[in-house]
DNA sequence: TTATTTCCTACTTAACCTGTAGGTTAATTA
DNA sequence: TAATTAACCTACAGGTTAAGTAGGAAATAA
């Protein structure tokens, strides 16, 4: 397992509020809902996204959250990559391979690295949009 | 984290079997020896190779493992679908998305079966062959 | 018979993911 | 101003899995 519930939720929660398509705040109770995801985890991921600056929340009532740029200016890497605690397929390549004294004549270690380029190419080719098109068919995107 | 250390551990015994490029066997004593990790956790890894076929054990003196076929008919993928519990990125993909009763309706479940496609993909288009290669230039196999 | 080496079963330890719990601060509305 | 709403913050718990250990049994060769 590489991806976590962590940032596949963060993804839901994204294109929950990305189909919101309000200007106004959504609040995280009815998101929970929605998605039949436990309010309190959902809080704690949804905070990740607001110090990274993809969402922005507000308080009190009338509040909630509300995304901060169109959908298709949000990578899927973006997301995952704040909220998971690492997008490397293999230890060896954690702090670009300082960790691993055997980097630099590892038979295995450039291969690894061609396998995570592939990864985050992928991932940050696809963005919130594509996800929405893909199912519905549809755009939600202004 | 994705590929634990059973699996890139399995991948090391696998070059280093190839790199003796002998027809005899090669006690596992050796191979731990030289890629400097412990025997016993290495005999669990080299167990499930055995069973899957990809190398073959002789006990007693003069015993060890040796590979069944040449190294370019060895799959990366191969080695990790034995040794790894699962090479899903995401826990939805799991029985082929059995595991999850949103799979029909979610708009995440054809992006994550992209990215599961790209992966084995990745790994099922390279060989020991191509590792033996990628640092050396030289070319091991017979 | 002795040394070697694979094969087999079971166990331990530590880390991490997946959540929970409870309280605090800010904003709105009546 | 008081009450309500909802984000924000800190700490903790429980279960699962990865990573590695331990000890011995069976087979092979000298």
């Amino acid at each position: 397992m590489f991806i976590s519930t962590r940032g596949r939720y963060a993804i839901r929660i994204m294109i929950d509020l990305a189909e919101q398509n309000s200007s106004d705040f959504i609040p995280l109770k009815d998101i929970a809902e929605r998605q039949d995801i436990s309010e309190k985890y959902l809080e704690s991921i949804i905070n990740q996204l607001v110090k990274g600056r993809l969402v922005t929340g507000r308080r009190g009532k009338g509040g909630g959250y509300k995304l901060l740029k169109s959908c298709q200016d949000y990578t899927i890497y973006d997301i995952l990559v704040l909220t998971e605690t690492s997008l490397a397929p293999v230890a060896c390549l954690d702090d670009n391979g300082e960790g691993c004294r055997r980097a630099t004549t590892c038979k295995t270690f450039p291969f690894w690295k061609e396998l995570d380029q592939t990864i985050t190419q992928f991932l940050s080719h696809r963005t919130l949009a594509d996800l929405l098109e893909e199912h519905t068919g549809g755009n939600y995107c202004i």
